[in-house]
DNA sequence: CTAAAAAATGAATGCGATTTCATTTTATAA
DNA sequence: TTATAAAATGAAATCGCATTCATTTTTTAG
C-alpha cells in the first residue's frame, strides 16, 4: 500500500507545484493576470483542471502566490540596497534606478503587478507593494534629513508621493511608448524629479552612479 | 392611442434617467463602482431592473455616464484654471492646491475615480481622466519653462509623474488617514515637493496663493 | 370610454468563469 | 502480484452577475 508519501511522489508534487506557478506567472506576463484561468493555468502546465485544487485551494490563492514570488523579488532588491551604509542620496540615486530601470525593462510583468486593473484579491497585494515601496522610500528620506542632506519633510507624504509617480509615469497609459525609449535619459529625468522633490541639490554627477545602478539591475 | 411622446413623458423619462444616474453615483461614492450592480441601482432609483435598460444599453455604459459626469466636473475645472494668464508657477500652485484638495475633500469619490480597482471599462475612462491631468500639468510646465522660471526638462514624463503623485499619495491605502489630517500641511508638502520637482523655486510665499485656491475649491 | 402604443416590470435566462466530486490512474508496500 | 492509499482527471455543478422578454401597467388620442 502506499501509506507514506515516498521521496519519489514528494519530488514530483514539488514539480507540478512549481509548474503551476509558472505557468500561472507565464500567463501573467504575457497578457496580465486576467489572462491567468483555472482552466489557462493547469493547460499550460501540463494538468487537468480539478488538479490545481489539490495544491492551490482557490484562484485567488494561486494569484496571490504568484504576485508574491515576483513582488518579492523586487522589493528584496530594493530593501538590500537601502539597507546598504553609503550616503542617503547615493542610496536614493540607486534605488530610483534600479526601480525604475525594471520598470522599464519587464513593462507588461511590471503593468501587471503595478497598474493593470485587478480584481481585489490582487489589489491587496498590490497594496503591500507599494506600501514596502514608500516604505523603503521613507526610510531613505529620513535618513538624508538626518545626515543633513536635505531639509526636513513630511517624510511618509513624500515617500508616497515618489512610489506613485514612478509607476504612472514609466508603465501603463501615461507611459513613454518603447519606440521612443532612450532609457538612460528617461531615468536621468526621473532621478532630476526626484532629487527636486525632496529638496536635494541636482548635480550632473548623477551620471557616476548609473554604473552603481546597473550592476544591481544585472542581480 | 399613443403615438407620440407627450411633454409630460419626457419629462418623466428625463427625470427617470437622471434619477438612475444620481442612483448608481451614490453608490458608487459609498462604496465603489463593484457596488452599483444593476438590480441595486434599480433599486435605489425606486425602478425595476429590466427598466434600466430601456436608458442605458448595458451596465458598462451607465457606469462610464457616471464616471464621465464626474470626472468632466473636476477636469473643467482645472483646465479653467490652467487657461488663465496668470504666470504659469502660479497656475501650477493653484491647480495642485484645486486638485490635491479636492481629492481630499470628497476621499471616498476620489478613490473610485482615481485608484480603486474598476474593470476594464471604466479604467479606460479613468485614462482619460488621467490623461487630461497629465496635459494640464504638461501645458503649465512648458509655459514656465518658456518663461523662464524654470530649467527645461522632459515635460511629459514630469507631469506624468505629478498626475500619479498625488493620487497615490492623497487616496487610497498610502493615503495619511482621516484623523490625523491637516489639509493645508498636507496642501503645502504636495506644493513644496511639485514644486521642487520641476526644479521651481521653494518660497514661503506659497500660502498667499492659498486663499485662492481655496476659492476656486467652492466652485 | 376604448383601443393602440409606449413604458415598466421582474422572473427567467445566459454567460463566463471557478469549483466540485465521482471516477480513473498511479505509486507503494506487503 | 495485489491491495490500498494518494493523486489526477475533466465533465458537470455552481455562482454571481448582467441581460432578456413575455406580460402588465400607464399614457394618449380618438
Amino acid at each position: 500500500m502506499a501509506d507514506r508519501q515516498t521521496e519519489n511522489v514528494a519530488q514530483k508534487l514539488a514539480d507540478n507545484r512549481r509548474r503551476i506557478l509558472n505557468a500561472a506567472r507565464e500567463l501573467a506576463s504575457e497578457g496580465g493576470f486576467a489572462k491567468a484561468q483555472i482552466t489557462a493555468v493547469a493547460k499550460r502546465a501540463g494538468l487537468a483542471t480539478g488538479t490545481l485544487y489539490r495544491y492551490f485551494p482557490s484562484k485567488d490563492d494561486l494569484c496571490r502566490q504568484v504576485f508574491r514570488e515576483v513582488s518579492s523579488r523586487e522589493m528584496n532588491l530594493l530593501a538590500g540596497i537601502a539597507a546598504t551604509d553609503r550616503p542617503a542620496l547615493e542610496r536614493f540615486e540607486i534605488v530610483l534606478r534600479t526601480f525604475a530601470g525594471r520598470a522599464l525593462k519587464a513593462r507588461r510583468l511590471s503593468y501587471a503587478l503595478l497598474a493593470e486593473p485587478v480584481d481585489v484579491a490582487l489589489a491587496e497585494e498590490r497594496t503591500r507593494f507599494r506600501r514596502t515601496h514608500a516604505a523603503i522610500f521613507s526610510r531613505i528620506i529620513d535618513d538624508a534629513v538626518r545626515e543633513g542632506a536635505i531639509p526636513a519633510c513630511d517624510t511618509p507624504l513624500t515617500a508616497a508621493c515618489i512610489a506613485g509617480a514612478i509607476p504612472t509615469a514609466l508603465v501603463g497609459p501615461l507611459a513613454p511608448t518603447s519606440d521612443d525609449l532612450d532609457v538612460d535619459a528617461v531615468l536621468g529625468s526621473i532621478v532630476r524629479f526626484c532629487f527636486g522633490a525632496i529638496g536635494a541639490p541636482v548635480h550632473d554627477k548623477h551620471k557616476t552612479a548609473q554604473t552603481v545602478a546597473n550592476k544591481e539591475l544585472r542581480a
